[in-house]
DNA sequence: ACGCGCTCTGTTAGCGGTCACACTCGCCGT
DNA sequence: ACGGCGAGTGTGACCGCTAACAGAGCGCGT
């Protein structure tokens, strides 16, 4: 029953000019007298002028918004990226609009493309941790700007990923540094390309330290098979560093360990990933690896202006390195 | 340099129809011959035609977009809603487009709602679970729908929320039932209405049972807090059951009495609240009560989209009820 | 005095949809 | 035979904004 919100005509007129020197104010636009400028502003505020973006997105063709396209924002990973993202899109005066996908398969990721399409947003970011995104990406439309984010790294995409491999890398080799022998490692999904990037760095670090490579413990994301990893690890003797693809995991080798009579540090070393804010907290406080949300989102982002603003041009690939956060979860094997 | 996306014209002029009959076989408009409504869609089909939703959006004067305003997406609870959030609008054919804001006091939460009122969106859902929201949120423009999510129990607003109160009951009549003398709680931030509910189930239930009511002890949300409170409970012999306002408090709370040589359950048991995924593997396993984020959403969403729809009617409260999970940190109190 | 260029402002034509209305049929009742 | 009606379709006017161009007024060189 409201009245119809004031439109430019409504502020030109109480300003006394055209309405195209409202948009000329709007839009910071240089030729306009002081002022001008001034009575046109004063109309803005005085009615409680808001301009409408849908006219504007209609006209330009383009929105100010990125559509963001992601899968489980409960995990921690993703939902500090999200958040992340969005705050960095705001800095840049752009709004983000999410569309959530149950499965990173074709029909999902472009059905909701599709409607960000729709939406004529002015670019997009994907959250595509997984394979099959991969394939269905190429087949999106080439005409709107789109960045990756921790997507496939062999396929020719615009990719803003966190360096997997250095983390995994520098996790490895703070165990063997403290003296462990080797390094077993409880991994992510195996579709997930965080996962391969940290099983990846893990085994170079291995090798290239010349330590045996023991067999991958697979898992997926959660506690419960960080827990039931643990069981295992526990029964055997030798082991004596652990670690895992994320914090969550370790939380659950941490419990089966305890389970089992087996202390950490003192009998076994465990290093985590993404240094969830409760790592600290955890018994004992984990070592883990910390990777910067908010450098990978600014970097997206980046990447996306650029190919909003310009035809072509700007790095196509970025990787920000993570870094160890050392805690007490960490120790020298025991002396046989 | 793409080419201009296929319009309205160009699919009629394919089709062989005007451009009316493209909007009516779009908005499925019963009056089109069956042959007519097929031509159409292979034209749309054929030219990959895309409905231009920010043109709809003008004419219309609203989008089908809902604006979120939420303060930090990366707890677990707020996460959780918006992903929830998502999915039910999502459902419901509608985009969502977040707009996070560093604080939640008057200036930053108009500033959100006005951009999301620059883009016409069709409703808004403030997450708003602290006092200062309170009072901006009245001072908003009242021509738009909105609905409050974990907002203030006293002020007039559509308003879906957790049953904290009755969460904290459970929880802590579960500690009573056991054996508990009494029950000392380990409450959030005292300006979250989510505390404040927590506090007032939790005395409910302690003079309801004619039990002691021991000091508060207020925190964060952190288990930084947490830990911080926990070494002084561990020190306070006569504690035998502690309520925690959620479950990174526990978390920290069970650090602290790890490190104390208190074992849980057995010398002090832990309640927490929330059920995050990682609470069955702390140790030990958390007893905790768990809130449905679900339900919240689907009811904000509801609530939302009857103010849409009609000019008024609908309830403008909701509380969605959580219910108790019990696992091993709860036994009865040691004897003296 | 004249024309040129600059600054500032107004006019007009869309952008791609929806809405209100008019029109053409074929069918029915009387 | 004729008016009325409903189904199916087309026409034109907008929604609120931006882009392109036109025009007014002024200072300046010649």
């Amino acid at each position: 029953m409201a009245v119809r919100d004031p439109a430019m005509t409504d502020v030109a007129r109480l300003a006394g000019v055209s309405h195209q020197t409202v948009s000329r104010v709007l839009n910071g636009h240089p030729n306009v007298r002081e002022q001008t400028r001034l009575r046109v502003q004063a109309a803005i505020a005085e009615l409680g002028y808001r301009p409408n973006r849908a006219a504007r997105a209609l006209v330009t063709g383009r929105s100010q918004v990125i559509g963001v396209v992601a899968q489980n924002t409960t995990l921690y990973g993703p939902a500090s990226l999200l958040a992340a993202l969005e705050q960095a899109a705001a800095e840049s005066g752009f709004a983000v609009s999410v569309g959530s996908v149950r499965d990173l398969d074709h029909r999902s990721i472009s059905a909701v493309v599709e409607r960000h399409l729709a939406h004529r947003v002015a670019g997009i970011v994907v959250i595509a941790p997984v394979e099959s995104a991969g394939e269905a990406l190429e087949r999106l439309p080439k005409d709107v700007p789109l960045v990756t984010v921790d997507g496939d790294p062999h396929r020719p995409m615009p990719l803003v990923t966190v360096d997997q491999a250095a983390g995994a890398r520098a996790a490895t080799q703070h165990l063997l540094d403290a003296g462990h022998p080797t390094v077993w490692h409880v991994s992510g999904p195996s579709d997930w390309f965080d996962s391969a990037g940290r099983i990846e760095g893990w085994r170079e670090a291995l090798t290239a330290a010349g330590a045996e490579v023991p067999p991958l413990v697979p898992a997926d994301w959660s506690a419960a098979a960080g827990y039931r990893c643990g069981q295992m690890l526990a029964r055997m003797p030798d082991v004596t560093a652990v670690f895992t693809a994320n914090d969550h995991l370790a939380l659950g080798v941490l419990r089966a360990l305890h389970e089992h009579g087996r202390r950490v540090p003192d009998d076994i070393s465990v290093v985590g990933f993404d240094d969830v804010p409760e790592a600290a907290y955890f018994i004992p406080p984990l070592t883990t690896v910390r990777p910067d949300f908010g450098a990978v989102a600014r970097a997206s982002l980046e990447m996306l202006l650029t190919q909003i603003e310009s035809v072509s041009g700007g790095a196509l690939r970025e990787t920000v390195a993570p870094t160890l956060v050392a805690r007490r979860s960490v120790a020298p094997p025991p002396r046989r």
